[in-house]
DNA sequence: GGCCTAAATGGACTATAGTCCGTTTCTGTG
DNA sequence: CACAGAAACGGACTATAGTCCATTTAGGCC
């Protein structure tokens, strides 16, 4: 929702360096790499001591020795924080997804992968349900914004496109990720346990 | 999360209006009814003319004439103000659905029933999009807590328990319920028009 | 009508997300 | 190295949800 893209070709000019001649984004200044590394030091250290609610931008921005401006400017918002915190862990799940081995990876049966995939993401999303539930929530429509989302999205659309031939996969991939949602999962845990959430989103996605 | 409860039975005293012996609740009194009638009109005269996100509470205080604190002691928060809003259409919808004509109301098989469900609930949904999406997303777990939820949800499950016997009714019905989230609809009505939206869920719920 | 208690009131107050902009710091170039 | 412009900085500022409590008011009872 932030970080100036400038994604459009810039006309030659012998003041620009190579880099942007190639089309490749701005080097990011080795202040700003810095501080991007207090900020997301700080806020790890902030959320496990107090939890990740009741941890204020301000908070961070305080424990990172930073100015708020930089904060924000840096992560665009609170779900943009929580989003650069679980990028890594998210990024382990998309690889497994696009090369690891099946039925989580390429080489099993759709249905098997979808199952695969319900499976590896309720995992994922329960080891860090609180701050997937921050990067979700804290502005409106957070959700839907996030990168991440639209690599799940399309992973299960394709995956239903093959399962379903027919069906209109985009639009359903969408509704069955709904349940997914982690302010949903905190309920519906907190509810029935882990069991039995587990196994009523697996059921439905699976039909 | 707010309203005095007070559900619990009291001792006989003298100075009781009789009213409490029986278990009601305590009458409102008439300055607050009046005040909840003002700031209930208010609200909708500003939600029409500026639109549901744009008002803030502030804003409907002053326009009803009435402190903040009034405000927030009736509707407990924002989802409140919106809840109080849809009361009457939703009753309208509980009301088919108890004891209305099928295959919403009773006497059609239970899919049917579910599939009427669906149909008349997107319906109430896209006829209300922003307010219940203000009602579900106010403030975190909103949508949980709003009486009606329940309703649906023990709707669902009562159906799901007839049509699918031995499934695990309970969490199943929170897990269908997902995809009919206001802010989850509004992103697929967005960016896939009504019609294709309606039928992904459809789908979805019927399996 | 007057009293008494519980309920209701309202607006000042707090907490927090997010914006703005004058100032400071990089970094590529000559 | 010094310069210039771009990028980043930081903290004061705004907007808004929600809380608190001293004061006011309703309405049951005599």
């Amino acid at each position: 929702m932030n970080e100036s893209e400038s994604s459009g070709l810039r006309s030659v000019s012998s003041s620009e360096p190579l880099r942007t001649l190639l089309g490749e984004p701005p080097r990011e200044r080795a202040d700003a790499a810095r501080n991007r590394m207090k900020v997301l030091a700080a806020a790890d250290r902030l959320f496990r001591e107090k939890g990740v609610d009741g941890v204020s931008m301000d908070a961070v921005a305080a424990e990172a020795g930073v100015g708020k401006g930089t904060l924000f400017r840096r992560f665009g918002d609170k779900s943009g924080l929580a989003a650069a915190l679980l990028d890594e862990r998210e990024r382990e799940l998309q690889e497994a997804i696009l090369s690891g081995p099946p039925p989580l990876g390429p080489g099993a049966p759709a249905v098997e992968r979808l199952a695969a995939f319900v499976d590896a993401y309720v995992d994922y999303l329960l080891g860090h349900l609180d701050l997937v539930r921050m990067s979700e929530t804290a502005s409106p429509g957070a959700r839907y914004r996030i990168g991440a989302y639209r690599f799940w999205r399309l992973h299960v659309a394709v995956l239903l496109g093959e399962a379903r031939p027919g069906c209109d996969a985009d639009p359903l991939a969408h509704a069955l990720l709904a349940p997914l949602a982690a302010e949903h999962m905190t309920v519906l845990v907190g509810e029935y346990g882990r069991a039995r959430a587990r196994e009523a989103v697996r059921r439905l996605v699976l039909g």
